[in-house]
DNA sequence: GTGGTCTAGACCACC
DNA sequence: GTGGTCTAGACCACT
C-alpha cells in the first residue's frame, strides 16, 4: 500500500515535460536548436545519459530530430503542438475535475468556482 | 536545478490530506474514533510515528482532538466540513489554473476546456 | 492517584520555555542565529531529535524562521518580546496564585507577603 | 547537563507536602487521626514503604506521631501549622520573584502584576 | 554544513 | 488497549 507514495514519475519523463512546456511556452521556437546534451544535464543537474534518454523519446514522439554533428532541432510541426496542448490541457482538467469529484463537488460548482477564482485573479 | 524532482510531499502530509477526504467523503463520521495509530500505521504500510505526527498535525488544524488512552477523534464541528472543502477546491483550482497558464491557456479557454470536458462526461 | 508524580513537561517543552527564556534575556538575540540542531542537542545532552521538536515548535509559535540550508533564525519582531514576556508574567502569576490559594492564603495576603520579601531582598 | 530534566523530587517527599496541604487546607483535623499505612498506598496508588517513609518524615517534623497499636495522628501544634504555612509561601514567593527577575521584571512590576491579576480575578 | 523526514524500537501515562 | 515522548540512526534536499 505504500507504493502509492513516491509515485513521482521517472526523471528523464519529467524532463520531457519541461521541454514539451517550454516549446509551448516558446522559450524554445519551433525548428530552433535545442542545448545539447552535455549542456542540458549542467543545467537539470542530472546525468548526461539521462537527457540523452530524454532526447530520444522526444524524438520517438515527432517533436524534435537529431542531426549527426549538429545538434538537436524542435521539429516545426505546428500540428504537433496544438495536439501537445490540447493533450496536455485534457490531462490537467482531469485532474482537476477527478479532485473536485473526490471532495464531493457537483459539475455546476466546479465551474462557478473556477469562474468566481478567476475573476479575483483579474 | 534537479531540486524539482522527487518533490513529493512528506508523507504525512500526504496522510493528513487522504483523512481530510476521507472525512470529506463521510468514510469518517464527524465525532468518530479514528483508527489508532497503530493500526492506521499498517492499513497505510508506515511507521506508527508518521501517523502520529499525521493525527498530531489534524490536531494542530482543529480536525481531530485526542483522547488520552482513548483514542483519536474527529471533532463534531460543522462548520469544518465546509471549511475543509473550501480550502481543499482553492488548492485544486490554483494548481488547474497555473498548470493551464504554464502552456499558454488563456482565462475564456480554462473555463470551455472544462465546459466542453464537463459535457462530454455525462 | 499516582498520576500526579513525575509530572514533569515532556523535555522538548522544557527546552522550549528556556529558549524563550534565552530570548527575553537577549542571550539570543533577535534575528540572530539559533544554535544548529546538532549542537544544541549535544550542548543539551538530548537526542536531536527532540531539539528538532523543540525548534518547530518555536516555529509555529511565530518566534523562530528556519531557512533551508542556513539554520533556524529568531524573528526580528518588535512586539514579540512584549508579547512573550506578557504572557509568560501570567504563567508564573497564575502558578503563583494557584499555590498560595492551596494553602488558604487570601488575596491581600498574597500581596502584602509579596511586599515583605522584596523589601528584605533590598 | 540533562540532569535538569525529571527533576522532580522523590515520591515519598511529594506525598509529605501533599499531607501538609491537606492539613493547611484543614482536610486532616489537627489531632485527628490519619488514613492507616495500607489505606492511603491504595488511595495514592504507591506502595505501603513509601507511605511508610512518608509518615516517618512526618513524625521528624513533628507533625504528626504515632501510637503503637493505634495509628498515626496529627499533632495539635498550632505555631507549628502557621511555620509551615510560611515557609511553604516563602518557597512560592522566591519561586515566583526568581522567574520574574529572570525576564527582566522589576519589583514594582511583580507586585503591579499580581494586583492587576488578583483584581482581575474577582 | 544546514534542517526535514522517516524508521525502528523503547518506555511512559492514562483508561 | 490508547496516544505521547524520546532515542538512535539513516537518508534527503538545499547552500
Amino acid at each position: 500500500m505504500s507504493s502509492e507514495f513516491q509515485s513521482s514519475q521517472p526523471i528523464y519523463m519529467q524532463i520531457v515535460d519541461r521541454i514539451i512546456i517550454d516549446i509551448l511556452q516558446e522559450k524554445q521556437s519551433l525548428g530552433g536548436k535545442m542545448p545539447s546534451v552535455r549542456e542540458m544535464a549542467i543545467k537539470m543537474g542530472v546525468n548526461p545519459n539521462t537527457i540523452q534518454r530524454a532526447y530520444s523519446e522526444l524524438e520517438r514522439m515527432d517533436i524534435v530530430e537529431t542531426r549527426r554533428g549538429q545538434g538537436t532541432f524542435v521539429l516545426e510541426n505546428d500540428d504537433l503542438l496544438d495536439q501537445l496542448r490540447d493533450s496536455m490541457q485534457k490531462e490537467f482538467i482531469e485532474n482537476y475535475v477527478q479532485k473536485m469529484k473526490e471532495i464531493g463537488a457537483s459539475n455546476q460548482q466546479m465551474i462557478s468556482q473556477l469562474k468566481r477564482y478567476l475573476k479575483e485573479d483579474e
